[in-house]
DNA sequence: TCAAAAGTGTTATTGTTACACCCATGC
DNA sequence: GCATGGGTGTAACAATAACACTTTTGA
């Protein structure tokens, strides 16, 4: 690299500088799109799968749900966007985000092609507050829904796909219990989740087989009936012992 | 949806035309990208992974390798657009392809910002006679690349691991071998793409036990040893036999 | 006849499924 | 004392891993 960019190396060769200008002008020349990110924020409430919504506020899609998302800044790397989104919106931070997939139907948005490349969130709502409840901001049940703005049906929907199969592979659906948890509750997430029925024993036995969870020592409370010790999940752990090589199986 | 747009259903109201209208004055508003596409395209021949580049056509990256890329048309679905890359540059059609990740770090290209969307194809390079080598396309090794033009290395990388867990899922990889293969040439590729070696009674058992793998009646021509048998893999009774709850596994 | 890879079974181990009873607590 | 879910073990079965010799072909 040139330490004066005024000078070129020789003078046959074009410097640097030229060929960033060179490069700038082939950008400029192609088309450009809109982006935006939308958020797909699960939550687990009432052994229920629970996805944060507000109500569209674009007048054509007037009364339909909406995921929450934003334009994408000039400079800003998506996943800082899709961050953006939540924290404005919510004042969340420091929850398990993932980029998920691109949505490119050209007719996806009334107003002209817009690009959206959906994320998804899990989190522990009882830990997180809404801050605002702007345009009916809620948690909303996942089972039922239909009919949403845009295309965010089927962002969802692809969504959901992802964190069944997500959660089978990684201790995800963790993030959406309490830091301290009982084993009941951790089975009815995944049976809502995954929509199984699991035995109990034999999920029992699964877990403590992975030696993942830590006993706290406590006890559930405010359960009408005989309460179950509480488990904190060792993620420490769960990092370091990542497994390369599983095996063929489809 | 009114029949004639020139009379809004009431005069309060606006009406369709007004929103749509309303909606593209929204979009225009707002921040646009230049978007391309860029196909990571593998293929597998004489026992080894190979994926097929060409050299950086932009000045700055002079003599780096490249994957095939494009821009996005106006109007382009993005599948579309990858598979028009595939088609124009190479020839080729009627291969798998599929979305893996967007890649927005707003440094990623010397021209400004542009996202990329990352598309992963298998193809066996004997089916497929490259139409052209305009840019030294070529099948290149996979193993010792480095140092590619844009962020193409992570892009790379990335779509590499996102092979390796997609093939122990999915009988992706039979896309890299031609349609009549031994079990030898199978476990070749098996243990050449996941990095492992596997015991080759086991690997039979496993696959014939999956009941998809079709005899043909056909041996291997040419090989200086003990001829293989030949099979197909059974896609179609594949497709219809999709399991959907499979278990806790991390 | 030699080299090279094809083809083939058994055993030990591990993981998975199915299943039923007593226990602790709140009401 | 009763309703509710907590906590526990075992046996059958399925899947996986480890391991070695004979067969077939081309050269």
């Amino acid at each position: 690299m040139n330490i004066n960019p005024d000078i070129p190396a020789t003078t046959a060769v074009p410097g640097e500088k030229e060929l960033i200008e060179e490069a700038v002008a082939l950008v400029a020349s192609y088309p450009k799109v809109p982006i935006t990110v939308d958020c797909v924020i699960f939550g687990f409430d009432e052994n229920e799968l629970k996805v944060l919504l507000i109500r569209s506020d674009l007048p054509l899609f007037h009364g339909k749900w909406s995921l929450l998302g934003d334009f994408a800044g000039d400079q800003e790397e998506l996943d800082d966007a899709a961050y953006r989104v939540m924290r404005s919106r919510t004042g969340m931070d420091d929850v398990y985000l993932e980029q998920v997939r691109t949505f490119s139907n050209p007719k996806r948005h009334p107003g002209g092609r817009v690009l959206t490349v959906a994320y998804c969130s899990l989190l522990n709502i009882e830990h997180h507050q809404l801050k605002t409840h702007e345009n009916e901001l809620h948690w909303h049940s996942f089972n039922g829904l239909k009919d949403m703005a845009f295309d965010h049906q089927e962002v969802l929907d692809y969504c959901y796909k992802w964190l069944q199969k997500r959660m089978q592979e990684h201790p995800l659906g963790l993030n959406l219990l309490p830091d301290k948890f009982s084993l009941r509750e951790l089975q009815n997430l995944y049976e809502v989740v995954l929509n199984v029925k699991l035995d109990r024993r034999n999920f029992r036995k699964k877990f403590f087989s992975m030696d993942l969870l830590i006993d706290t020592g406590e006890y559930e409370d405010d359960v009408p009936h005989r309460p179950g010790r509480l488990y904190k999940f060792n993620f420490q752990k769960y990092e370091k012992n990542q497994r390369s090589w599983i095996g063929i199986d489809f």
